[in-house]
DNA sequence: CTTGGAAAGTCAACAAGGCTGACGTAAATT
DNA sequence: AATTTACGTCAGCCTTGTTGACTTTCCAAG
């Protein structure tokens, strides 16, 4: 039949060899994508937790402990090393919360902003490149398959902070 | 002028906000590849570096340590530990070069073959239900931003590997 | 007002998986 | 014969994840 045969030429992006394909693609794409900061990182004494930490409470001034460990996925006890050395240092500032005083609000400080900007705009122009690179119909698929990858709660977690956007 | 007007519009995918969005739906999304194989894993006494060992093994039987290295970008100790117990465990073979009997050629046993097929399994499932949900021509420009994304050395290493297909 | 439990912090110990440096051995190359 | 290459291995270190146990603070319900 007609339609079983269209249906059965457009699925041929759904092939093993193409799903490889793709599965190599992200493993190669993502090392590039955290070459930049890595490398900024070295030598001081910060890594990747330091890098994730520090994004996250960029873009949710104010975020409490809690909701970092819900967004990184990771224990209290690995989140709390992250922190303290970040806090230790004056990147990070932990206001006691206003309602409820058990919570700690985690702000930058400039220092700590000075830190991110240079991070973000390593990240950035690699992703800007790429972007470019690729142009805007390829961009808009990235996101929409990547989007699709995520586990539902991730998805939410991604999805939740893309509020108060226009 | 008229091309000016369409480069400015058709660039407003590359602000600031727009790759953000593409960095954290990169972080979010790799939490989500790598969380399956991650899941079969844990319990067994191997973790993600065995599985992208084993993947690049089954991928390119006979390939040789070094040519491992520079795929995987990692010091010969730590490939070497990783390399050690999948073949004391039986799920890799090495056989002595024939050409050059200082080489290594790597190849999957039954055994180590039948960890893969799981492994892969559930990666490809994961990509598949994305890709499924978001389409060929968004599966189209994923593949394209990943690639523009990876250093020029990775970039090369990835399309090396997709020699031989057609 | 008391108490139960949530939020946070901390100590200790451990594991995976990176790294460097040093050294050894066999085989190829010069 | 000397050097280089490919591989393996020992030893030690670091980052970043884990569990478990315990304390302090404090909100909220009884």
């Amino acid at each position: 039949m007609a339609e079983g045969n269209a249906g059965g030429e457009s699925l041929l992006f759904l092939t093993d060899e193409q799903l490889r394909k793709g599965i190599e693609a992200m493993f190669f794409a993502y090392r590039g994508f955290t070459a930049d900061p890595d490398r900024i990182l070295e030598g001081m004494d910060y890594g990747r937790a330091h890098h994730r930490a520090i994004h996250f409470i960029h873009r949710s001034p104010g975020t409490t402990v809690s909701n970092l460990l819900s967004i990184l996925g990771v224990t209290k006890q690995s989140l709390n090393r992250v922190l303290r050395s970040l806090i230790d240092d004056g990147l990070v500032e932990a206001r006691v919360g206003r309602s409820d005083k058990r919570e700690r609000n985690l702000y930058l400080t400039a220092k700590g902003q000075e830190l991110e900007r240079q991070l973000s705009d390593a990240q950035r122009a690699r992703m800007r490149a790429a972007y470019r690179a690729a142009g805007p119909a390829a961009v808009q698929g990235f996101r929409t398959v990547l989007e699709a990858m995520m586990d539902p709660e991730m998805r939410r977690q991604y999805q939740s902070l893309r509020e108060g956007e226009k």
